[in-house]
DNA sequence: TTTCCCATGTAAAATGTTACATGATTTA
DNA sequence: TAAATCATGTAACATTTTACATGGGAAA
């Protein structure tokens, strides 16, 4: 029951098409709240039949016409209401966890195997690490000089370095764990 | 597809009922994968029919009958293939993140109201820690003397104590730059 | 005597994923 | 000339959540 919110306040911060949306989450907003296009499409109908959103047609020629999405009032009505609720406890979901716990199952050329894979996955957090510490460089150069909306995403950027930064200290006691395990 | 792996994991650690599997995700195994009792009966019926787990019927006269569960060699062979199948990314969903970056849009009451929020979910995050700290002395005392199923246990409670800590001081800063927005 | 714990489920609704579908434009 | 990008969707399926349902035993 929030991925209504994540779009809210995606347009609310810019306005766009589902498609440019999609694009966000799989980038910026993404970071803390995946969905793919046919779910945004989907939940953007259901928004525009409660006339949360409204959308502008634009023509353009040969491609399919865009529809550029903004929040209406009863949006941000529904947007202020729920930033005002609780935050629900998060449900956790974490494949690699049960993997690492399963592994005890597993013989060693098992967990051999699934030390590779976390190597892999380690990898793919350095990346994230390196592309969030590029966009921070890039969209937070001064942090003087910044309004609340750039205040606010920059702390929540801060909270994906630390997180990206956290797994992968973590990633290397797993694998100096593994390692030690068939020796 | 993932809930059926973490009951598989659970289930080799030690067979027990469904009310008992909902328990230990309440407890234990939900700190990575959380999942309510009648999601736990439900997949449980669907592995009995593929086989992969069996149940043994305990009388308990007077409150109903308990079945224990316990892993059957088909739901072996599927947990094997999938411990060593790639790890996929994770879905990331945090609320929180979400209604920080949602609080630019709101007034400075709903700023005021987001830091009391913060302030209380940052107390449930100190409790979890304790309670993985105090879980840790209790569980593991002497981490020379472990076998390989706790080692594994370990490692992954040592992630989840880093998570809560890096969750906390994450939380010092979100507070930090919320006060600083309206003064 | 009320609340919590044990113990198992059904059913409906909401949410999310995967596969399929189309077709022009831009880049390599 | 092949692949990626722009642009929007439908349909089927799987998963998850929420509400409802039952009932005895133990503890406060």
């Amino acid at each position: 029951m929030a991925l209504e919110h994540a779009i809210l306040v995606s347009l609310l911060e810019q306005p766009g098409s589902g498609y440019e949306l999609a694009r966000r989450f799989e980038r910026s907003i993404g970071r803390f709240w995946t969905a793919t296009h046919q779910q945004i499409y989907h939940v953007l109908k259901r928004m525009e039949t409660d006339g949360w959103v409204t959308a502008v047609e634009i023509g353009q020629g040969g491609r399919p016409d865009k529809r550029s999405w903004s929040v209406a009032a009863p949006g941000r009505d529904v947007l202020t209401a729920w930033l005002r609720a609780p935050v629900q406890p998060e449900a956790v979901r974490h494949e690699l966890a049960v993997k690492i716990r399963g592994a005890a199952f597993d013989d060693a050329g098992g967990r051999a195997a699934l030390i590779t894979e976390v190597e892999r996955y380690r990898a793919t957090h350095e990346d994230t690490l390196d592309r969030y510490l590029t966009g921070e460089r890039r969209d937070f150069p001064d942090a003087g000089t910044l309004d609340t909306g750039q205040r606010l995403q920059h702390v929540v950027l801060r909270g994906g370095i630390a997180y990206e930064r956290m797994v992968l200290d973590w990633l290397d006691d797993v694998l100096a764990t593994l390692r030690g395990l068939d020796r």
